[in-house]
DNA sequence: ATGGTAGCACGGCTA
């Protein structure tokens, strides 16, 4: 089963980029983000005439989460829990079954955290975006930390707005400040990781170069000046089933591209 | 510190 991750950047834009990405790779299953849109006004049937089922979890103008697949999505739920009063749509789950095992599939849209706000001791300031990208990471941590108790397969994909390490940037100096790449960001990632996650583009790729965003700005794409921060993470249970592990670069290089390419994983499931 | 580009939706925020 080919499982998908795809910052699309505003689905009424991206209408003709999704549909030929979704013909050309054909995922069995793919979890959007950024689709800045409501349920309500999200065109589904660019996805349903294709043969997928389609679970939006939406927004008006931003965020906006989804998954769509050939295979019935089981147990959907949307929202990080851990705060009742958080309005952004940024969380998805939901559980898809293969021929042997089934698979529970969480999809983000991780807060992107800039402009770093701190205050004279150098904690985020409370209120701030990047304050809010934080405790959203203590919530997810606490969430996975629940699903990873069930000791079944178990996959988390999005943009994590989270630059691992230095590899995984064109010039990481530029970002050493940035929420994206700060000690704090990293430190919050690797505590997910270290409750028994892998990286599923690390356990088939090494090194430098690899990137899966690119700004639109000063010409990002054809410098390569990229960033890894859209990922796949996998429990050992799906960690065992994982065939491969890509980023589809040349996405970017497409008419009226997203900033972000998908990224997939094939599990034989 | 600024400006560079894009999306949503039509003003200003988000990235």
């Amino acid at each position: 089963m080919k499982i998908a991750s795809f910052n699309i950047n505003g689905i009424k834009a991206r209408a003709g980029a999704l549909t030929r990405w979704l013909d050309d790779a054909q995922p069995d299953l793919a979890v959007l983000q950024e689709i800045k849109s409501t349920d309500e006004t999200f065109p589904r049937e660019l996805i349903e005439d294709r043969g997928y089922n389609l679970e939006t979890h939406g927004q008006k103008g931003f965020n906006g989460v989804a998954i769509l697949s050939k295979a019935p999505l089981e147990d959907v739920t949307r929202g990080l829990p851990g705060d009742d009063a958080d309005q952004q749509a940024r969380w998805i789950e939901a559980t898809v079954t293969g021929e042997r095992h089934a698979l529970r599939i969480c999809g983000l849209y991780l807060p992107n955290g800039n402009p770093v706000e701190l205050d004279d001791d150098g904690t985020p300031r409370a209120g701030g975006k990047y304050a809010y990208k934080l405790a959203w990471m203590d919530r997810m941590e606490a969430r996975l930390r629940e699903l990873m108790a069930q000791e079944t397969p178990l996959l988390v994909t999005g943009d994590f707005n989270i630059i691992p390490q230095a590899e995984d940037a064109a010039r990481p100096e530029a970002w050493r400040e940035d929420a994206l790449f700060r000690l704090p960001s990293r430190a919050a990632f690797r505590r997910v990781l270290n409750l028994g996650f892998a990286d599923a583009f690390r356990l088939r790729h090494a090194g430098p170069g690899h990137y899966t965003f690119w700004d639109y700005q000063a010409r990002a794409f054809e410098r390569n000046d990229g960033i890894r921060i859209d990922h796949v993470l996998l429990n050992a249970y799906a960690a065992d089933l994982l065939q491969e592990c890509r980023i589809d670069t040349d996405v970017r290089a497409g008419e009226k591209p997203s900033d972000h390419v998908p990224i997939w994983a094939e599990l034989a499931l």
